[in-house]
DNA sequence: TTGTAAGCGTTATCAC
DNA sequence: GTGATAACGCTTACAA
């Protein structure tokens, strides 16, 4: 006892963290008592409890972080994000999350981080790292593809992984996923189906592909009738990665003589691309081309006319995510059966009856 | 020793954590060795030490993150971002933090996370509350206001901040401040100035407003001249905090009868509402209006003509801040002195020469 | 109801 | 050059 901690109620600014053992001295009881009134766990007396809570307060302790995952699990929660173009995603699952854990008010103080990686495979070893490392509790990861990297990491080192994304038959973490109800991407082919699109193009990112894929399936096989030669919408698909390739893509999809009478665009960067292709070409939106977008935004209610888009509150699928993580953090297994969020098709001027004819007819086979 | 620690090479999937102890067991040393050894201290022979390492490595061992910092610092940064809004840029900088950092490949494996909170004051509690807690060793900060919470904060506790922004005379972080060099707004004052701009608008997020209070000082008091009445160009500030009232602002500004012959933006949905109104008003850019934003962008490439922009490197300023945070994950005192990253005045075709006279003319005063 | 004490996995200070 | 061993702040048996 080198130092003699001061007994006395005032923090000073800048000197020794606050221990419970400062607690504990200040209150007259022992750090034991102190544990368990600051945890709620019973076996503390109720003025004990309120005389200890308040001396804490007083003093403005705060846990360790580092002293309390030592035993149990750490309490916080990382949403991950590959590259910036995932980013806007996972804050906004990050935002929901977090708030419906309630964080930043409450004693058990969980922490909700986004991580961003440049690339899958860095996501992966970040994911691997982090959990031997025990950093976090739960690790919530949106966009797994087939094959991902961090499904193998995870797999491996039996990382608790809470993927977002439509329910996948096989692999490790089947059945678990938290995703969107709504069918919204169904829907938005139904939709397109029903004004008359016969030919529809999809302007995709290379790489994440659940919604762009469920759209896909939705526009090739309508109804029960799967892989059916002939029956379906044919779609052609054109994959970009920069913006040059989106907008080269775009002038593509839209120079060919028998173009599309719809684009899909799988987020702002292939809407501004299309448009402004089609602007080029004297293509008028929606009567000579319908634009739909599979991520809502606000250049999607910016621009004119204003563009038909699936709605998917990210936000609210990290709070329907919370009742996965939670059981998490108290270091035990996944919960499950979220009341989930609901993607929803939101239809504006974009979007109208395919051309009578025109550009669009010759008919393929 | 109820547990008999396996001493063989396997680590067994789902088993108990590789702590230095197993590696000092599989080793034949004491676990004093070992962490010199991991830690690349000296005091050890060669020998030793490469056979240490490589036990590590066959065991697959990693350092708990939290039995870590318990004695030292942590060896986390977080990047913190207020609002979705912001999350685009702290998402680029924890990008070059990370890189800069080498995190991810090296043993001492430090962790950039992305902290986003719902608004200011949530921000500062975080602020507090990760660093009372020792989540991090160290917090990016960016866009922090005259009067910010989070300032306030960041003071009382000693929080070790790293603030992302123009050098402060004042407050209690003045001067260690990391940030752009190349006076960007500066230059894009000046630049609409040579174009002949008499009537510049700025349609710019209500909160953040570094950049965008740099170009009203810059073109309110061009050279030397400061606050001389009448000398400088009048600028009309119109803030926005939705879609909507961006979108609303942008109509009101160019309906005016003596409206502004260049608009500024401070973004893409001020962009987008500029644009879409001055096309709904047949105001062809740039002749009829010329439009500028403060934050390049793949929309400001994608729309036609594509938009004079000041491009920010975000993800190079994150790598500068590097210097100054490394210090502070050994658990020092923040370094200085930057190489700093360089904002450029990016122009395209969305700017010209200020119309003769027509509408815009009606000398104010 | 409360106190004592044994860990958790590191780092760091000693002796040897 | 190496090996015991005491912290670090907290949780949790177990004893009083």
């Amino acid at each position: 006892m080198t130092t003699p901690s001061r007994p006395g109620p005032a923090p000073a600014v800048g000197s020794r963290r606050i221990t419970i053992t400062d607690v504990a001295r200040a209150a007259g009881v022992s750090i034991a008592v102190v544990s368990y009134a600051l945890n709620g766990r019973p076996g503390v007396s109720d003025r004990t409890r309120r005389h200890v809570l308040r001396t804490a307060a007083d003093l403005g302790w705060r846990p360790s972080a580092a002293a309390r995952s030592l035993r149990s699990a750490p309490h916080s929660v990382s949403v991950q994000a590959v590259g910036p173009a995932e980013a806007a995603r996972a804050t906004d699952v990050a935002l929901g999350l977090r708030s419906a854990l309630r964080v930043g008010d409450d004693a058990p103080a969980t922490d909700v981080v986004v991580d961003v990686a440049p690339d899958r495979d860095a996501a992966a070893r970040d994911l691997e790292h982090a959990w031997t490392e025990r950093r976090h509790a739960a690790f919530v990861v949106a966009g797994l593809t087939r094959d991902d990297p961090r499904d193998r990491a995870a797999h491996r080192g039996g990382v608790p992984l809470v993927p977002l994304g439509p329910p996948r038959a096989s692999g490790p973490g089947a059945g678990a996923a938290v995703w969107f109800a709504g069918n919204a991407e169904q829907r938005a082919a139904q939709y397109l189906r029903e004004l008359g699109h016969t030919r529809v193009a999809l302007l995709a990112r290379d790489e994440h592909g659940e919604p762009a894929a469920t759209l896909l399936d939705a526009l090739g096989a309508p109804e029960g009738s799967r892989t059916e030669a002939g029956r379906g919408t044919p779609v052609e698909r054109v994959a970009y990665r920069t913006v040059d390739d989106a907008a080269a893509g775009a002038a593509r999809l839209l120079a060919t003589g028998d173009r599309p009478t719809a684009v899909v665009a799988d987020g702002d960067v292939a809407l501004l691309a299309v448009l402004e292709t089609a602007r080029r070409r004297d293509l008028t939106v929606p009567w000579d081309l319908s634009v739909l977008v599979l991520e809502d935004s606000a250049t999607c209610r910016l621009v004119h006319p204003a563009v038909t888009a699936v709605a998917r509150p990210w936000a609210e699928l990290g709070a329907a995510a919370a009742v996965v993580v939670r059981p998490l953090l108290g270091g035990g297994e996944a919960g499950a059966a979220t009341p989930p969020a609901v993607a929803r098709l939101v239809i504006r001027g974009s979007t109208a009856p395919a051309p009578a004819s025109g550009a669009a007819a010759l008919p393929g086979t």
